[in-house]
RNA sequence: GCCGGCGUAGCUCAGUUGGCAGAGCAAUCGCCUUGUAAGCGAUAGGUCAUCGGUUCGAAUCCGAUCGCCGGCUCCA
């Protein structure tokens, strides 16, 4: 018989109670629990573990935040595609995937009709799609680098035991991409990846450091390629202030890695970007380019996300924010509080006002009096509440309370717009 | 996947030694016509996760499965 008993030790009382307030503010802070409050998402156990389906609210943040990722790649000379969610088992074996991550992989069979029957694998990554439209076409020097980019939905059949909420799903949409260069880009190109991790954390107030992970004793490629991408990091990360350690012997088979950790409002950390450099890849699926001697080279391929998974990041948004979001992602911007019956017509008419300024507002019209309207509002955290009885529907302004700040008075709808659209990266 | 715990109404939870299934909140309907964080009344809501076993009798005891939680391991 043998007993298994857990601990936690500190060094002093305070750091005790540091922890213990940490594990509180934790519990309160969960993102499955304030999901539910704001009907954000759900499971489904007869769906099955780890696969979220986002109501209505959820979406709307989801999408907003890839609307404005989306703008942000623009800028920044990114292209975007889109691939399947399922390919013939063959393209899963000339990836590799097939023979190493099969355990970790959704396969089917599909009756042909003709008696015959063609297995398929669902993408547990992107990768591959963006390989083949690379090959697609005869590439010169003078195209690269490419900077592919899609938010590419996954599936990845993780262990029972690690599946949790939205931070561990089976099913998540990558911010993925993947840059296609010359060995003597991986640099620069890297250096703009740190630059857009710094531009994206810093809409959110997050700190980050990162790990180099280097050559680990099962890889492949000569050692020539893992010195000069290993050192492309570094260099990269020195430059560009980033703190880092180096994790010895911790990427992937094919390339070293720099993983992004960031540090949320309670001090967790949660890894979030990762940026890898691949040569392997390129080579199974037989990706070139024609140098300016007019010679044929092969690329390389630097993996890339930002926020990650966007299921995670959404989740550690919400645990972050304790679920009152930016006005600019708050999937309600405002809610018009009528005080009584006779104000709704008055209510639905501002409604109409914000909405065709591309405000995102709902009306209470639930039958309650004010306070349990307000608190029914504040409860879901919305950033703007409208308060609008006789004296508004006379004067044509509305009684603005903030969700933070409490009741600030009168204003114009025009004031009001400004206010909600105030440092909206997506106005 | 492994170790440990848990699963009762939409949510949070009570349910005594195995003996009629409960509360608050939410929902629905009615009343109130409301001025900034929780009014009043009524109604409805359940194969006690699922399947099997023990028993005269199972929410309660046993087993399996599914799901969830904490940890390990893994990862975006």
């Amino acid at each position: 018989m043998l007993q298994r008993i857990y601990g936690t030790a500190w060094y002093s009382d305070k750091d005790l109670d540091a922890y213990l307030t940490r594990i509180e503010e934790a519990e309160k802070r969960d993102h499955r629990k304030i999901g539910r409050e704001l009907d954000l998402f759900s499971f489904h156990e007869e769906a099955g573990a780890g696969l979220p389906l986002y109501h209505p609210k959820g979406a709307r943040v989801l999408r907003l935040l890839q609307q404005w990722l989306r703008g942000v790649l623009y800028e920044r000379g990114y292209v975007e595609v889109i691939t399947p969610h399922i390919y013939k088992a063959d393209v899963w074996k000339i990836s590799g995937h097939y023979e190493n991550y099969r355990e970790n992989m959704y396969f089917f069979e599909v009756d042909e009709g003709d008696g015959k029957t063609s297995e398929y694998g669902i993408k547990p990554m992107n990768c591959p799609g963006h390989l083949m439209i690379y090959g697609d076409s005869m590439k010169s020097y003078r195209d690269l680098p490419i900077r592919m980019s899609e938010f590419g939905t996954v599936y990845r059949h993780e262990m029972s035991g690690v599946v949790h909420g939205l931070m561990r799903a089976r099913s998540f949409t990558q911010d993925d991409a993947h840059i296609f260069c010359m060995p003597e880009q991986v640099h620069s190109e890297v250096m703009g990846m740190l630059d857009l991790v710094a531009y994206v954390n810093g809409v959110f107030g997050f700190e980050y450091s990162a790990e180099v992970s280097t050559r680990p004793e099962k890889s492949i490629g000569d050692q020539a390629f893992w010195d000069t991408a290993t050192q492309a990091l570094i260099k990269a990360l020195e430059e560009k202030g980033v703190p880092f350690e180096i994790n010895e012997g911790d990427g992937a088979f094919y390339g070293p890695k720099i993983d992004i950790k960031l540090k949320d409002a309670i001090g967790r950390t949660w890894q979030t970007s990762t940026i890898q450099v691949d040569y392997n890849l390129p080579q199974r699926f037989g990706l070139t380019y024609r140098t300016s001697d007019n010679t044929e080279e092969q690329p390389y391929m630097l993996h890339r996300t930002i926020l990650g998974s966007m299921e995670r990041f959404f989740g550690i948004l919400i645990e972050h924010y304790a679920g009152a979001f930016p006005t600019w992602l708050a999937p309600v911007q405002v809610i018009i509080v009528p005080i009584a019956d006779r104000h709704m017509d008055y209510a639905t008419e501002v409604r109409a006002k914000l909405e065709k300024a591309g405000v995102r507002v709902e009306v209470f019209s639930d039958n309650e009096p004010m306070r349990i309207k307000i608190a029914k509002a504040q409860q879901q955290k919305v950033p703007y509440m409208l308060v609008v009885g006789d004296k508004e529907a006379e004067s044509g302004e509305v009684g603005v309370r903030e969700r933070t700040g409490g009741d600030i008075g009168s204003r114009s709808i025009d004031e009001l717009i400004a206010m909600v659209k105030d440092g909206d990266p997506l106005a």
